[in-house]
DNA sequence: CATCGCTATGCTTGAAAATGAATAACGAAA
DNA sequence: TTTCGTTATTCATTTTCAAGCATAGCGATG
């Protein structure tokens, strides 16, 4: 049976984020960042792959690190190249316990969607 | 046992909303406006209470109007009072639909805090 | 000790969004 | 036919926020 063209679909949508007491901590925008950092080794490498401004990328860093319990970027300056960054085990901990969430976050939406009846 | 009060404390946040193919649908504010409508029977007068303008809250309802299978809230201009606005049956459940929603929503972000280790 | 690219930071611009003022139109009821 | 408070709409203004520029500091390496 064919379906009318002319009818308005629906669908869920949502964003999830952790937040401290501190104030906003890890949501899609920084998880997004800081894989592009350990793929790229540097902060202005990451922000230029993902058309965003260096000085954003960089205070978003300065503030995860500020709220985790443990640094999840460490940064050098100078030396070899300039210096970089790179995530520490507790970034990437944080990274998978992020997924994690969004995943079943994902599902959730997608759930429910289907529960939809308007 | 003492909990140290130096530590930083976590908790999943989020939003969620209805789309439509049209654009943005439904929404914790829309919801909320809607409510206030039911209330005061009126758009400013549900616009002055939640100190949102005017412009905005008409803007909101043209906009769930125009994407809602139908109208979800009847405006109407001059007579007695000067007019007045109220929400449809079809405006009724799709309140009572996003609310069920909203707490389902609610419940996961408790139940994904309460498992979430950092 | 000169070079290099990156981190670190302030300052200036600019664009987008929300606000508020102002006003026309409306129609039931007195 | 006058009144009233609301809907409906435009416009200039303000506010907010992000982007971009500009530049100093850094230190391993050659």
């Amino acid at each position: 049976m064919a379906i009318s063209t002319t009818e308005t679909h629906y669908f869920i949508q949502g964003r999830i984020w952790i937040d401290s007491d501190k104030g906003p901590f890890l949501g899609f925008g920084r998880i997004q960042l800081l894989k592009k950092i350990r793929e790229y080794g540097s902060i202005s490498q990451a922000a230029k792959s993902m058309e965003m401004s260096y000085r954003q990328a960089w205070q978003l860093i300065e503030s995860i690190n500020l709220k985790a319990p443990q640094p999840l970027v460490i940064k050098t300056t100078g030396g070899k190249g300039g210096g970089g960054a790179l995530v520490t085990e507790a970034g990437e901990n944080m990274i998978a316990t992020y997924e994690a969430l969004d995943q079943a976050f994902l599902e959730f939406l997608e759930m429910k969607s289907k529960e939809l009846k308007l």
